[in-house]
DNA sequence: TGAATGGTTAGCCATGCAGCTAACTAACAT
DNA sequence: ATGTTAGTTAGCTGCATGGCTAACCATTCA
């Protein structure tokens, strides 16, 4: 199965800082330096994150004065739900055997 | 979250001959030629992946006269569905509103 | 015993990724 | 008008990753 967007999306989620950020955001929008407080790291490094998610199509983000808030992208993590059953119920089949 | 398991489940998963060797093996055991068939890659690099996978505790592999049989490691994807899981709650209670 | 099969080891190379600093821009505050 | 805050752009660096070939076991088959 050579799936684009699972490959995009779980690249994406391999990153802790990525995950951190989608964990916040999970709880409502923010501004990218209330995101980046909690990381020891150099703003433009933390901005490469805020850009490939926003390029994954897992957040979303607007310039709003001189901040930029960001957001969850609300369905963007349902092909990687979908991928998870479809293996659970393939391996299920399985140990159960095609007999039953 | 700093998890290192959801690190190396991620990195893991993000690279498409990865998945298609779960996808193979939530079928069943195979040897590590019957799996390698389908992707045009030499064999070296393809063990590559299958030693990616056993460290991570993806897989587990056990070495069967010449061959090297591969087989699922049951319980191993069952902390990204935690993860996910996870995700959706705050996600909703978020939508939702903490007065409903 | 000799050839073929299946895997393994070693070593190389190109690319991508995550981090950095320095320098700049755009909005607000005084 | 000047300073401060919040991003942004550009350009560099080191390391990890994914691929390759060549050469080498170890097992099985003829």
């Amino acid at each position: 199965m050579a799936n684009h967007s699972l490959d995009t999306l779980f690249a994406t989620l391999g990153d802790p800082t990525r995950r951190a950020i989608i964990e916040r955001l999970a709880h409502g929008p923010a501004a990218v330096k209330e995101l980046a407080a909690p990381h020891d790291m150099a703003l433009p490094s933390f901005l490469q994150h805020i850009k490939v998610m926003e390029a994954g199509g897992i957040i979303a983000t607007r310039k709003e004065g001189r901040q930029r808030i960001c957001w969850m992208e609300p369905n963007a993590l349902i092909p990687l739900q979908g991928w998870l059953e479809w293996q659970r119920q393939a391996w299920e089949a399985q140990t159960l055997g095609p007999k039953n």
